[in-house]
DNA sequence: TTAGTTTGTGGGTAGTTGTGGGTAATTATC
DNA sequence: GATAATTACCCACAACTACCCACAAACTAA
């Protein structure tokens, strides 16, 4: 694999349209393998925000999925949540997706929107809601997250 | 790795322009190994100031974070404050990269600005914050500074 | 010193990108 | 089966970006 194949990083501002179309930044588009034949699979996220992975990566997502024992009511819960909103979606000559509308409801887009880059996959937010959540997230466990960030940060 | 790949050191003066592009110190394009295809990580810095990575060092900061599973809300909270500011940028034949808007704000960047080698990466400061921060910074615990000196010797 | 090369800085132009909207095809509803 | 609603595909355009050329200053070598 080259490189930075369907590696997502950066933040970007765009809008949703009237339709339910938004734009994968280019250079997202740019990054993307061949073998995903631009088509992503776009579902619900953990936080209030949908996920949008390559097809490529999403098929990984699928097999961690079947190896969970189905006897646990938390793997059920978990399988579900990921699989049920999910959709494939191929962008369109100007690079559009089409977020479906629950997930337009569950996200609370309005107009705009904020795509981040989460490294395998793509995060999009209503930008309202987004730096709400990450903070609390932060807040949890300040300690833990210094930790974290310490050893991944070079 | 050669001894000296991808390993920067001294300071250097130099300004942006209008269009938001900073010239790469022509020592540090030298020291670039091949496989970084020209291309550094711009992102922002944990002081005032834009840090600038070869792609092979910000490779790492990748693989750390992807071995992050995302069913913690404390790890996509790391994945997210991590990637969100950083972008990609290759240098043009001038050898100048182009910093995002975002990250210009950020490190007050006006005209002047210092690049600093830090052994693996490269932080960009306006001249003016530079002082100031470092001055802040080594009157903020003499104490800590002889706890560096039983890790590392200078 | 002088001529040739490299390096830093500025700006013009063609191509790309983000966004809006129109029309035809497909699907759903009654 | 007719009509309405949705979706897929196409075109248009302004704003932005990447790429190219130009040039002066700094450096290098003879």
């Amino acid at each position: 694999m080259a490189l930075n194949e369907n590696t997502f990083i950066g933040e970007y501002a765009y809008t949703i349209d009237a339709k339910g179309r938004v734009n994968i930044p280019a250079k997202f588009r740019q990054v993307l393998s061949e073998d995903n034949e631009q088509t992503f699979v776009i579902t619900k996220g953990q936080d209030p925000c949908v996920w949008v992975y390559p097809q490529i990566i999403w098929q990984d997502i699928m097999i961690e999925l079947r190896s969970l024992s189905a006897l646990s009511a938390m793997n059920r819960t978990v399988i579900r949540s990921t699989t049920r909103y999910a959709t494939f979606s191929t962008y369109d000559k100007q690079g559009r997706i089409q977020i479906p509308q629950a997930l337009i409801d569950y996200a609370q887009f309005d107009k705009d929107v904020l795509i981040i880059g989460m490294v395998n996959k793509i995060e999009i937010w209503n930008p309202a809601n987004m730096d709400q959540i990450d903070q609390a997230n932060q807040e949890l466990d300040p300690a833990a997250y210094e930790e974290l960030a310490n050893k991944i940060i070079l």
